[in-house]
RNA sequence: CGAAUAUCGUUUACUUG
């Protein structure tokens, strides 16, 4: 049971649906799927998937239920903006705890809606210190650097995850020293704080403060690696950036993607693609990432033929797809191509997106049909 | 009915604008 379950957990970490139906179907073969446990995994497992209907029905479905059942029902809804929906479970369910309370402060905050999870921080019945860490970093993700650091003063005990929130903050904000002079102030650092700043000096171009920290912490993981290689790259020093690619004690698919974001900065467009297909894994972000530098380098063909590889194996575009590729119909002024990508566009409810919005019209006037772009011009309600 | 070394929430790196 122990196994499955963290099977399940793979596959929600993952996303691999159909791994997770299968081991679904097995479970409702060997009758465990009734088994509390494990149908709590199968919840994480759909909600993480975002098949939001099946983790449903496996809620919908159990009959006995605990605040774990519930509360990974109402994070797969927070996850993935559906709101609505999670407060209903949110106003039925009847002992919430403090995870229930903070996975909806969670859900209003990334989803820009700062007033309700502020109304539901001052409201919940009592706060440990994930709850205050997760309103610090509300107030950061808003550029409110002054109400995050009330907060972090206010509240009773501080650990390793609010003291890094607000030196991320500080370094969003552009407040550099503020950053570091909290980071050196902080009592216990751990590896993320360490990234943390190391990161501060790479956004502000600073590699020389960056790589003397880095050669300075105490144990460095892939993430320590991977944020020097990619502020390397982004500086245009594309030999440093090779040299801790090809140091890094491990890596991961983010550190490649970092690999070839380095190659494509520097132009070097066909080692970007003979990277991509030799990678270990993909992500999409490596997709997006080499659809957008063909398009941008004007490797049309190149590009539409990855993205064609991306659909036929079954990974779903996102935005950022959608503004690279329609980008590369633009260029080739290739209405067809434009019209089938908009109608995905609207089939995977992408279409309210002002980036995707903006895209489509240029794709369509481009493409000599004015009209068509002046028709989805008008129907997009608020424009900039 | 109870128990349990079982499952949930917060902070850092990569792609478009």
């Amino acid at each position: 049971i122990h196994a499955i379950a963290k099977e399940l957990r793979r596959c929600g970490k993952t996303k691999s649906l159909s791994k997770g139906k299968c081991i679904h179907d097995h479970l409702v073969a060997t009758g465990l799927h009734n088994d509390l446990f494990l149908s709590n995994h199968l919840i994480e497992m759909y909600g993480k998937c975002g098949k939001l209907e099946f983790a449903r029905m496996v809620f919908d479905g159990m009959e006995k239920r605990d605040s774990f059942s519930w509360n990974l029902m109402i994070l797969g809804y927070t996850q993935h903006g559906h709101l609505k929906e999670a407060l209903r479970l949110f106003t039925e369910m009847a002992e919430k705890t403090v995870v229930t309370w903070t996975a909806m402060i969670m859900g209003y905050s990334k989803h820009g809606q700062m007033n309700e999870a502020l109304g539901l921080f001052k409201q919940m019945p009592e706060r440990d210190v994930v709850s205050w860490n997760a309103m610090i970093g509300a107030y950061v993700r808003q550029g409110r650097l002054q109400e995050a650091l009330d907060l972090f003063e206010q509240m009773p005990h501080r650990d390793a995850c609010s003291w890094n929130a607000m030196i991320c903050g500080y370094a969003q904000q552009g407040h550099l020293q503020e950053a570091f002079e909290l980071f050196k102030r902080m009592p216990t650092k751990d590896v993320i704080s360490w990234n943390s700043i190391i990161s501060a000096f790479v956004q502000h171009g600073q590699l020389d403060q960056a790589l003397q920290l880095f050669e300075k912490m105490p144990q460095r993981d892939v993430v320590s690696w991977t944020t020097m290689l990619s502020g390397y790259a982004q500086q245009g020093c594309f030999e440093k950036a090779c040299e801790f690619f090809r140091n890094m004690p491990q890596r991961n698919v983010v550190s490649w993607n970092a690999m070839l974001g380095a190659y494509v900065q520097q132009g070097c467009i066909d080692e970007a693609i003979k990277l991509f297909y030799e990678m270990p894994q993909r992500s999409l972000v490596s997709w997006n990432a080499i659809i957008s530098a063909c398009a941008s380098q004007g490797k049309l063909k190149e590009a539409f033929n990855i993205y064609n590889q991306m659909l036929q194996q079954g990974i779903m575009p996102d935005r950022v797809t959608f503004v690279s590729i329609l980008d590369a119909c633009t260029q080739n002024a290739d209405l067809a191509a434009g019209k089938q990508i908009h109608n995905l566009v609207i089939r995977l409810g992408l279409d309210g997106d002002q980036y995707v919005q903006s895209a489509v019209v240029v794709m369509y006037a481009k493409c000599g049909t004015l009209d068509i772009a002046r028709l989805v011009f008008d129907s997009i309600p608020q424009k900039d």
